[in-house]
DNA sequence: CGCAGGGATTCATCGGAGGAATCGGTGCGC
DNA sequence: GCGCACCGATTCCTCCGATGAATCCCTGCG
């Protein structure tokens, strides 16, 4: 066991014995460190991996302090690891993101907020918009694309779902996705899926929001590469 | 942007360029260093929070070298930060594993192998005779438990849901999960539910399995606190 | 041909020093 | 009295150099 890990695993003691908690200020560099019984070098590797991890926050000039621990933030890591993945292997991380987005259309049916099925509502007109004009602006629609699902994760009111499928199918994942997607048509037929999942939200249909969200994802996931190719699991 | 946010992204840019792949050698830390334009603090600071992440492999005497970046690997990370959580928490996290559960339990029902077949038969027969003694040794039927779900979730053959699974319902989680368990009767009850799950394998009923699992793991989520408590998101 | 030995390479850890950012108290001007 | 600029203390950030530990590989012996 180095010395880096021995740090992470005495501040994860330190968080799971109660001593620390969220927002909550660690001791300075030095202190730490002694306590610890590492250097200051060894201590600060070990602080940096829990500060990518999201689960401290250095401030210069201030202190270290324990992260809100939330999912989301604590998510976020995964984020990065996801878009080290190359395209042979989008296909297993879109099955979840399918199973999860579906489940959450179904929690969402139900307590959808006035206020976010309005914002879903804009959200399908601007993309509807992009579609009319040509040449169709591309990056807009997939950024109301993204908008529209973030939106229906979000209100699925699993904070667990909505940060996992932020990290699955956050911003490198899209774009990835969209762009091996030259079928003609493919964005109106997109368009038209998230109009019947908007519909049944706003009819309150958990039942509907869960087809109609599984069957937009699985045509999604159809255009992706069946089996990882000849090359391992690779990044690209 | 720090100087170690600066080793992590151009790791990440070696990657993603193609210049690095799973198994490659970086560069010795000297030189690297001085590619990056950092010391070799900063590059440590950043090549372990890399390693941390499942990223990277740091072997004392010979390099530093990129791992196989299976999700397996990745979500490795995950875990650590989902045992951070306490039990108020508990319950948005097993929905997840409910719904990737019930998915990979549909979809081992059509592509389980008759080796695992067997090897999860093993198990439920080890566990029916944890229960039959008296007393009933708690640890071996948790024990047994565990391997039963990772069986199943494996052999669905996604490995983002197995890695996913086994980071969420991991060891600590586990525990977790029982130690707030005392109802009696809980553990004859998941041993039949384990063992409707092993049917419905054993015909290929996908339908079956998925309904088994879903139910079961519901059964099991229903003894989690339903909301979190008057405290924030804390770590126990 | 197999194996033990030794040097070279590489990462691991430590200690110290100066720089940059932040916070909080102090004193001035209004 | 109140607001604001200033300044020193605190804290993290970065760098540099040196020593120890583990591994690899070449060499030489049996």
């Amino acid at each position: 066991m180095s010395r880096t890990d021995e740090v992470v695993d005495g501040v994860r003691r330190m968080i799971t014995g109660g001593e620390l908690g969220p927002g909550d200020r660690l001791p300075v560099e030095k202190d730490l460190a002694e306590r610890l019984g590492v250097s200051r070098g060894s201590l600060r590797e070990g602080v940096r991996a829990l500060t990518v991890l999201g689960v401290l926050d250095t401030r210069q000039g201030d202190g270290t302090y324990v992260t809100s621990l939330d999912p989301a933030r604590l998510m976020s890591s995964l984020q990065f690891v996801v878009d080290l993945h190359g395209d042979t292997s989008a296909r297993p991380f879109h099955a979840v993101r399918r199973v999860l987005e579906t489940e959450a259309a179904g929690l969402a049916a139900h307590r959808i907020t006035p206020e976010a099925l309005e914002q879903a509502r804009t959200v399908l007109d601007q993309a509807a918009r992009t579609l009319a004009q040509q040449p169709v602006d591309h990056p807009a629609f997939i950024e109301a694309d993204t908008e529209f699902h973030r939106i229906v994760a979000d209100q699925g009111g699993n904070p667990v779902i909505t940060a996992l499928v932020e990290a699955i199918a956050g911003r490198t994942a899209r774009e990835r996705l969209w762009r091996g997607l030259h079928e003609e048509g493919a964005e109106a037929r997109t368009q038209r899926d998230h109009e019947a999942v908007w519909r049944a939200l706003a009819a309150g249909d958990a039942e509907a929001a869960r087809v109609r969200m599984a069957a937009h994802l699985l045509d999604v996931e159809e255009t992706l590469p069946l089996v990882p190719a000849d090359a391992p699991d690779a990044a690209e």
